[in-house]
DNA sequence: CTTATATACCTAAGTTTTTTATGCATTAGA
DNA sequence: TCTAATGCATAAAAAACTTAGGTATATAAG
């Protein structure tokens, strides 16, 4: 596990990344399948997931669904309508983002 | 200029790449390099700039050296050893948080 | 000549986001 | 039956930054 500092800032994007492809996840699911995709280099941690998720719905870009399986709750999340809109506005930015940060810290850069 | 949040935690590593690449640079100089680099994607404030520079050279990793020019004075940071070794660690993290993120919100993710 | 912009340093208060540390409850497995 | 996994949550603290100042010199424009 590298750097977690490097993380900061990119939670909501990575929420909202995954609700893009999986239609609907509940927040331990979300821990579950980024640490999973990630092969253990990410681990969200519950005091940073709920706060986030709680935002992300407050501003609009979540809905929430509460089911219960056997005998305990589970919080489906999905992207509303604007949700779907920002996920693919802040999709663009870390692509952006990405691709600044790779060329600034490219070994190549700054010796021609 | 894109969502400057995204930046949160490599401002560090930035630093220390230019540093690693230009040999010796003062504050004003990163900033105005950073920008030029970026095509104006990051602007690093000065708040955030001198804090870091100092945080740098308390631990060790960076070198300061004041020198008068004209009337005005420029404070000249390099690297130290511990800095250089630093420096390769971090920019090993940094490459592998950008691999993972790439993976993480490539638009083909998650539809296999 | 005076005013705006660029150069060059700095700090402090406030905000945002995250970590760390809890807490509660259910379920499965050893 | 005890531990680990599942599943939610919050609150205090730390970390890193933005915003908003402050000081001073140099230079270009009007």
């Amino acid at each position: 596990m590298g750097n977690q500092k490097l993380y900061k800032g990119s939670l909501q994007t990575i929420i909202l990344k995954l609700l893009a492809s999986n239609t609907k996840m509940y927040g331990y699911e979300i821990t579950q399948k980024v640490k999973e995709l990630t092969k253990g280099e990410l681990k969200i941690t519950e005091g940073a997931l709920y706060p986030a998720l709680h935002k992300l719905e407050a501003d609009g870009l979540l809905d929430v669904e509460v089911a219960k399986v056997g005998n305990r709750l589970r919080k489906y999340y999905k992207l509303t309508e604007n949700g779907t809109r920002e996920t693919a506005s802040k999709l663009e930015e870390m692509q952006e983002f990405l691709k600044t940060m790779q060329h600034l810290v490219n070994p190549k850069f700054g010796l021609e």
